[in-house]
DNA sequence: TCGATAGATGACCGACCGGTCACCTTCTGA
DNA sequence: TCAGAAGGTGACCGGTCGGTCATCTATCGA
């Protein structure tokens, strides 16, 4: 539901300013390292040499060690992402009246998830690889399936929005909500898996977050079946 | 291409056959291990104590380690899965010229991959999971990239066939492939992910095969939009 | 200038795990 | 019955890594 503080650095006094850019630099180096080497492949040490820190310094600023880096990495980076994503593109007050409004919205949503992931790999290969494995504290693992699940309801009430203005189909909002999301995490996975293969130039196209959103749009909204000749 | 050899154990010596029965026997033992844990997360000791023989033995069958009991085991259940699959619902000879057929044929496709891993969930989760990050050895690498471009492939072509003779729209056949398998993976994905969750009842309906395919087919070959009133 | 406090540091510890190998059991064939 | 081979076994080794803590440094107030 709510978004990242927005706290300016401004009013912040010249230690916390440092405190937090420290916080920044060494989860930086950390998605870095989690996003090469998934979370069991990560070290510490190898964090805290790219964040040019020592160890126990790591343990100042997350006393929790890899899972609580881990876990601020996610929500900061991949949940406050999406929030962001679907509060611009999908807000409730977006009108979704006419199937040329849905069309538009859910074009926007998708480029801009794509986007989101295309820009940044690391962030993408967080999200992907290992979601739940690193989540061991049951708590941790409750906040975010929370999280994911606030996420998948925007943009089931869109959909539902959608629905009843008669623009859509009348299928279930939320298995259409999930299918939307599994369509781009889909798309994002097999992207993210193809550059794991250095020898054999792989024959996977490379992703255009344009064109694929317009794909990924022509063929949920219109379809792929030829129109019955009219 | 080809399938997993169709020797009937019948004409292989007693030795023989013992030997494939504790093969298959730690294979099941490694899939349960590393389908819970995942690669890293796994251990020789785990397997080996569940599958009911010394760490010892595991080296007798699978010289290489670790690294070549994961690599048999997704060439076998993983890849052998997905060809089966692909010879059994879209093989060259099934005939995709009207958008009965075609649709027909998509359906069943999708719903034996759903099918499929729902009915082995330590298969789904070793094939979403990591994937890649197991193989170190870039040889092993090759061969699975080599491996998944094929079934892709499969997939491009009976597209394109549905394409050249009218049925589907004119789109890029690879593309559509990959969007159509990255569909479900999608969709198999929310589903590994979301029974990680023991405290909250995640919203997420459960995986009923059928439906999910028939949501699917309808989706993606008739498309979300209402049609254009006629 | 000088104590005192906050905080950075990396050597160190102990647990864990992949992989090895000397030993032992079991089966075979004469 | 027994010698020898085949192969199963788990204690052990070495390396790795998450996490700790005594020590050191830099900053600050007086």
């Amino acid at each position: 539901m709510e978004l990242t503080p927005p706290v300016s650095t401004a009013d912040l006094s010249r230690r916390d300013r440092e405190r937090l850019a420290r916080r920044q630099a060494m989860m930086d180096a950390a998605l870095g390292v989690f996003g090469e080497r998934g979370f069991e492949g990560a070290t510490l040490d190898e964090i805290a040499e790219r964040a040019e820190f020592g160890k126990g310094t790591l343990y100042n600023y997350f006393p929790g060690g890899k899972d609580e880096l881990y876990h601020a990495l996610f929500e900061e980076r991949v949940v406050g992402g999406l929030y962001l994503i679907v509060e611009s593109t999908l807000p409730k007050s977006r009108p979704l009246s006419t199937r040329e409004e849905v069309r538009t919205a859910f074009h926007e949503f998708i480029l801009s998830l794509l986007g989101h992931f295309e820009s940044n790999r690391s962030v993408l290969r967080l999200f992907m690889a290992e979601g739940p494995r690193a989540f061991r504290d049951p708590e941790r693992m409750g906040e975010v399936v929370r999280q994911f699940a606030g996420f998948t309801e925007a943009v089931t009430g869109a959909v539902q929005r959608a629905i009843d203005s008669g623009a859509l189909r009348p299928l279930p909002a939320l298995s259409v909500a999930h299918l939307l999301i599994g369509n781009v995490r889909g798309v994002l996975m097999a992207h993210a898996a193809a550059d794991c293969a250095p020898p054999g130039a792989s024959p996977t196209p490379p992703l255009v977050p344009s064109e694929t959103a317009a794909l990924i749009t022509t063929i949920l909204f219109d379809g792929l079946l030829v129109p019955a000749d009219a």
